[in-house]
DNA sequence: CTTGACATGTAACAAGTTACATGATTGG
DNA sequence: CCAATCATGTAACTTGTTACATGTCAAG
């Protein structure tokens, strides 16, 4: 449902591929809103079809030729009237495969389920690093959009990955501890 | 890819039904896993015809017949098999529609936003009070499994998620005095 | 007499994943 | 010469969502 509104916002601040909208998603919302590159295809596709987008092939000699979609009246429409409905209770579709892992992990020993914790903890660490790049991007496509307040927004979000992680941190220590103390 | 194995994992405690396994969902791992009934009864049908759970048909006076089911040896030993295998980095499949509609926000007034917020942080302070209700349950539950080990696991997760929900608040409220900040 | 718990599902559709498929140019 | 970037997609499959469909019994 989203990700057709995702490639809506985006194609309100401007024109883009599909190319360019991957690597958009990518480097900015990848976050908390992964799109694999052949889904944004079949959406695009999709939006098209239902007059929410157009497109205008661009010929190039030394690249490939590519479309380039941009936003029709009925698709800003329809961007502001998901931005302005009520957002769905966000806790109630959290989802977390790790975490059934967790849950079940008595059926496997104890050291081997600290073991887990520490590479969880470990692929925290890593991906705040990742994010700080997300952080960079947002200074870059400030420029490109040239609107102060949306880039306050951006880091709202920004902030969300990095409060989330260091919780997954905290969480993987603390729940690391317990489970040594256990062992004894 | 993870229902099937959270099915196993609970057939692997016990028999049950489906209408139970949906209890057994909707009562401890809710909070990460929200499995819909429809989905619960389709995933029992491929489950039997890989042979990885059979059923018995109960049939009952005072109540509607039921099939019970239980996991085979096949099963266990998938589910074994998963429970072992390195997760995936979870970070990477975060998602939230919420922080994507923040995202784009630029294009509502302030004030517009600051309510969404305030809802945000609302629904935040009510799931908190339902997940009370899950660590209940816990104890229940760790009666009827006789396994102590397992529900220092349970707790693990029910941590996990009193952390996020008073993560998403503090989160939620930084950002609110953010935008009242540039209100002005 | 009505609500809630018990109990099982189907059908249609929407969204997400994985694998495949092609091919040019540029920079190191 | 090899890897990365540019650029577009299809096909098959798995998951997840929403709506529909049926019916009993017990308790208040």
């Amino acid at each position: 449902m989203s990700l057709k509104h995702g490639i809506l916002g985006f194609l309100n601040y401007g024109s883009m591929t599909g190319y360019d909208l991957s690597k958009a998603f990518l480097e900015s919302v990848d976050f908390f809103w992964h799109a694999q590159t052949s889904q944004i295809y079949r959406e695009l596709n999709s939006l098209e079809k239902d007059g929410l987008i157009a497109y205008e092939t661009i010929i190039q000699h030394n690249k490939p030729n590519k479309k380039e979609y941009s936003i029709t009246k009925k698709g800003t429409e329809e961007f502001l009237k998901w931005l302005s409905e009520e957002p769905q209770n966000e806790l109630s579709r959290f989802k977390n495969e790790f975490l059934i892992k967790i849950f079940f992990s008595d059926s496997l020993t104890v050291e081997e389920n600290i073991k887990k914790l520490e590479k969880f903890k470990n692929d925290c660490i890593n991906y705040a690093e990742a994010l700080i790049n997300t952080s960079q991007s947002i200074d870059f496509y400030q420029r490109k959009v040239n609107n102060p307040l949306a880039s306050l927004y951006w880091s709202l979000t920004a902030d969300f990955g990095k409060s989330y992680i260091l919780m997954c941190i905290q969480w993987a220590e603390n729940s690391i501890t317990k489970l040594k103390e256990e062992a004894l």
